[in-house]
DNA sequence: GGTAGTTTGTGAAGGGATTCACAATCTCAC
DNA sequence: GTGAGATTGTGAATCCCTTCACAAACTACC
């Protein structure tokens, strides 16, 4: 395949988000541009993503929102589910956990681990805190496809460290760090504090 | 000014969270190399970056670290502190009412509002949850900066209509949506979402 | 003070993503 | 069945960001 640019991933999935809300409310056809409209970008811009993965349309009538829906969900491969799992029982494991899009969406958390003593143990949404010292174990008896990284910052590195070594190949990074991970590694973050910053430059230099 | 991306502002970001770690051990000077090093990208895009906001090196020797945090500040607007607002009390609300290092880096929420009456007149972390229908006389009486938007998907554009009607002219929104502001409005989005379909992506795909 | 060695700042080149533009193809109404 | 109108798929053009490359400027040591 070609390559494929992190943009147009992210904006598949926005698409795939959009459509199912119209197939929802009964629309059966759409046109790039009505897509586009939607999605906040161009028309050219939706055919374009598309066209990596094959040809969709009909030319004269635009896409069929079911179909287009079901091709989206293949190329993003929630067809399957994906086991996850969270190290991390800080404030943002426990909203994750209580995340429930996240299940309907196929991805079903399986664990969930903290060095605190005083949270291992503790149960969460159906889901037992176990040791950090058991992780390795625990990941081999039930693997799991993404890690989520709950710790913080100083942590993140070495934690990570540890769940390539125990053969992990996707990682969603929530610490306000740069990873450093192997190339094979697909890798994504979760920074509020640049987004925030960013809003800070922002009204710093009133571009308003 | 010259435009800047978005991309030189979220890498300006991350030099300034990695100065202060320097900064702390010790460190006085730093080259372009030693600062990309660390960042994960190149010495010339150190430079670059920098570049768009006047000349901060010595050649031949790098850049003072403690000046360097002192531009970045400057430039990325954290010298004075921002009020924030979040609007939705739900899980991701509560994460982020807790979340410490938010107030070290100058920003501040002031106010929470939910329109579930359960929620309402609860404490939070030392605020009070107001109801959603006072939002707009709150904000007129004790204007923020920022606004946060916590609530659901379907809920999100409605909420963000509002607080733009009250004057606020930065967003970070966590709703998995796109959102339409006017030009004026800065907005960045946190979407989980969107991350981890990527992942999904990347792991149906095998990049590995 | 001179010289070898660093490192910056930046114009130019390169690369990748978005937009343009249009031929090809389909629909739909009559 | 035919023609007007709509819409796709895609090469080419454009735009923007990153990388390259090097003169200029500084350090540090002798």
């Amino acid at each position: 395949m070609k390559k494929v640019s992190d943009s147009t991933v992210g904006r598949l999935s926005l698409y795939l988000r959009l459509l199912e809300e119209l197939d929802e409310g009964g629309v059966a056809t759409l046109s790039s541009e009505g897509l586009a409209t939607r999605a906040g970008t161009s028309a050219a811009q939706v055919r374009k993503d598309l066209s990596f993965f094959g040809t969709f349309g009909k030319r004269g009538l635009g896409y069929a929102v079911t179909e287009l829906i079901t091709t989206l969900r293949s190329i993003l491969g929630l067809e399957r589910s994906w086991r996850v799992t969270v190290i991390g029982a800080g404030k943002i494991g426990a909203a994750l956990l209580g995340y429930q899009d996240f299940r309907r969406q196929g991805f079903f958390i399986q664990s969930v681990f903290d060095s605190d003593h005083e949270k291992v143990g503790q149960r969460w949404n159906g889901l037992v805190v176990r040791a950090d010292a058991e992780m390795e174990d625990a990941l081999s008896h039930e693997p799991v496809d993404i890690a989520i990284i709950a710790v913080p910052a100083d942590a993140a590195q070495a934690v990570v460290d540890r769940v390539v070594g125990a053969g992990i190949k996707a990682i969603l990074n929530f610490a306000p760090v740069k990873l450093r991970v192997p190339e094979s590694i697909a890798l994504k973050n979760v920074n509020m504090a640049v987004e925030l910053e960013g809003l800070s430059f922002a009204l710093a230099n009133g571009r308003n």
